[in-house]
DNA sequence: AGCACGCCGACT
DNA sequence: GTCGGCGTGCTC
């Protein structure tokens, strides 16, 4: 008998040992008694040291219902678990189905028999291909390449390749790109290997997926990013289609990066992964730039495909005109837009405009020249609270509106507000015979009715969609020619250091959305026509706009030049909510001086911008670094103090995508 | 997280 | 008199 180290499925920050049999092994799931409760556990190896305080309890049983986990997988949840301060025991339960494992009679296909296709590569393809599978150790790609220049191609012959060396392979997607559309896709290709997972499944149905691809008998794993946690044997190949997207953060409970967390799978699986973008991350662009990463970049296009044009309105401009033809079109809406909406719906095309209404915090704007309140010491603008208050949500700065711009001197500070409800009204009235389709949040909640809004766009049952970001996404419609952004000004003037590189991102994404039949137009309304983002993203310049916004963030010393991490206190009293972050911030301040870290700030702490959310009050603190190993000292100091707190939600978040 | 223990308020 | 509120503490 021996004892060994168990990760308990419990939110507790170490491992608990038991007496178990001598032939056990690293990996493998067992049954234990941990307080009055049976619960389970990984043996993550033995324990050589017995304390003689403690009396050790018998594991009970392996788990059958659980396979085995390997080496790499082991050393990967441990490295999870130090790099984002989350319990493995938890981190490990994520590995796992979440039913038992069912009797014998062969999953339901989730999918219709399919002929196979074959497509031949380019030979740019094909290089970039075979120089990705030229190592057999860990190494990382960024596949760079524009709309339509064949990345998925790329990856299929990867897949290909890997499957006839008897190897599997991972392919992760944002969970809202991951439609039947993209499945199909790969099924077309690749034929009865694909499993599929992705949040709208039954457990029945994630099991079956999750076992097909678990014991073998798939040999592709398609999923959104809880996906990577799937113990594939013989993992071959990582690819993680459009890398810079935000939505492989997750944002709740274990707040890992998908992206990120992969690239660290593939580390220790040995293998290579590619990241796939056309607009890639400046994080994962900075490593490539360093030789972390090696640059693929797919400069054709297929043939057939046609840009569209990209059009800039400037909204200042625009209002003058306005008011001197005493214009009746809604204030959203310029000549120009609406002149094209007009032409785009006689000529029997479909339209889609595009606003970008995230989050709730709202922008302060002049009227008249475009001004925006910005923080002098954080460069992001500021949040209006109340009627006049404006707070930056970075370092706590406060300033208050005046009835005048303080910049022209002219027009008046107002609160950007517009919403797709809003513009689906106004269109209604101008376009009285128009078929309108609106999709957001509030309208299209569930897969289904994504796949019905697309069916109806394929049947040409709509004539113009009015939507968010959902839209910016897979709109691959022949008929769509016209794509408009309302207000371009919402997506840059988010109080978040990211604001300008997602807003090029979502930019470029509908500009690069290329035709294969008509011609296609896009029309970018905004009052400030000469953003960086909304210039390099007109001229499909990715380069010219990553250059510069790096310089920015080195000035700014934010990711990636340095390393961030986010505290989140919440709590149901609010002054003991703030008074405790206070506390923390105090002595991690203090803990600075004391060990001499030269390398780390610590900013805050500031209400969160919504402070209160369903009646419990949030502040942040903020820890910038350029030492990992501070960084990760002073996290683990505010875990140990916050141990014993209950009444004080404490989380921390590494590497957060917002600091909202 | 669970699940116990433990000490104060209104009820079959 | 008890049932149950959730504060506090522990889990090899």
């Amino acid at each position: 008998m021996n004892l060994w180290k168990i990760a308990v499925d419990a939110p507790l920050h170490q491992t608990f040992s038991y007496i178990g049999p001598a032939d056990l092994t690293a990996g493998t799931s067992v049954k234990i008694p941990f307080g009055k409760r049976i619960s389970t556990g990984v043996v993550m190896g033995d324990d050589p040291k017995r304390d003689t305080e403690i009396d050790y309890k018998s594991i009970i049983e392996t788990d059958v219902d659980r396979p085995q986990l390997s080496p790499p997988l082991l050393e990967w949840a441990e490295w999870m678990s130090k790099y984002y301060h989350y319990p493995v025991g938890e981190i490990l339960s994520l590995f796992f189905p979440p039913l038992k494992r069912k009797g014998r009679n062969p999953p339901r296909d989730l999918f219709e028999k399919l002929s196979q296709q074959v497509v031949v590569l380019n030979s740019e393809q094909q290089k970039i291909s075979n120089a990705i599978l030229q190592s057999h150790d860990f190494s990382s790609h960024l596949l760079w390449g524009v709309t339509g220049s064949g990345k998925t191609e790329v990856y299929i012959d990867l897949i290909r390749k890997l499957i006839d060396q008897n190897k599997n392979a991972l392919v992760l997607v944002p969970e809202i790109a991951l439609t039947p559309q993209l499945v199909t896709r790969f099924r077309k290709r690749l034929g009865e290997v694909v499993a599929v997972l992705h949040s709208h499944l039954t457990d029945r149905e994630r099991t079956d997926q999750w076992w097909s691809v678990a014991n073998g008998e798939k040999k592709v794993l398609i999923g959104a990013r809880s996906a990577l946690f799937c113990p594939i044997p013989n993992l071959g190949l990582i690819v993680i289609d459009e890398e810079h997207d935000g939505s492989y953060k997750q944002e709740e409970t274990f707040k890992y990066n998908a992206r990120d967390a992969a690239v660290m799978r593939a580390f220790y699986e040995k293998i290579p992964i590619v990241l796939g973008s056309a607009t890639p991350s400046l994080e994962t662009w900075k490593n490539a730039e360093e030789g972390k990463y090696q640059m693929h970049v797919l400069k054709s296009r297929a043939s057939d495909m046609i840009l569209p044009s990209v059009e800039i309105v400037d909204l200042t401009e625009e209002k003058t005109k306005k008011k001197e033809d005493a214009s009746t079109l809604p204030f959203w809406l310029s000549h120009k837009l609406f002149e094209a909406l007009e032409e785009n719906y006689k000529k029997g095309f479909q339209s889609a405009l595009f606003i970008n209404r995230r989050g709730v915090a709202q922008t302060v704007l002049c009227d008249s020249c475009g001004y925006i309140y910005t923080c002098p010491n954080c460069d992001i603008s500021l949040t209006l609270h109340g009627t006049s208050h404006l707070v930056c949500h970075y370092c706590d700065y406060s300033d208050s509106m005046s009835k005048q711009c303080p910049d022209c001197r002219e027009g008046e500070p107002k609160p950007v507000g517009i919403g797709t409800e809003r513009v689906e009204d106004d269109l209604h009235k101008l376009f009285p015979s128009a078929r309108i389709a609106r999709v957001d949040r509030d309208e299209v909640d569930s897969r289904e009715s994504m796949e019905s809004f697309v069916g109806k766009m394929e049947n040409h049952e709509i004539d113009i969609v009015v939507g968010t970001q959902m839209i910016a996404k897979g709109l691959d419609f022949p008929k769509l020619t016209l794509v408009g952004v309302v207000l371009a000004d919402v997506a840059l003037s988010v109080p978040d250091f990211r604001a300008a590189e997602r807003a090029f991102q979502l930019l470029t994404q509908v500009s690069g959305r290329a035709g294969r039949h008509y011609q296609g137009q896009v029309i970018i309304q905004t009052y400030r026509q000469d953003h960086p983002s909304l210039i390099f993203s007109q001229h499909h310049d990715v380069r010219g706009f990553v250059t510069q916004e790096l310089i920015h963030r080195k000035e700014l010393f934010y990711p990636p030049y340095s390393k961030i991490a986010c505290v989140r206190f919440s709590s149901l009293k609010q002054s003991s909510c703030h008074q405790y972050a206070l506390d923390i911030s105090h002595a991690l301040r203090s803990y600075i001086d004391q060990e001499h870290f030269e390398k780390s700030q610590i900013l805050g702490p500031t209400p969160a911008p919504l402070v209160r959310i369903r009646n419990r009050y949030r502040y942040h603190l903020l820890l910038k670094s350029s030492s990992q190993f501070e960084l990760h000292r002073l996290l683990q100091l505010v875990l140990h103090l916050s141990k014993k707190e209950r009444q004080i939600k404490v989380q921390i978040d590494v590497d957060p995508y917002t600091l909202m």
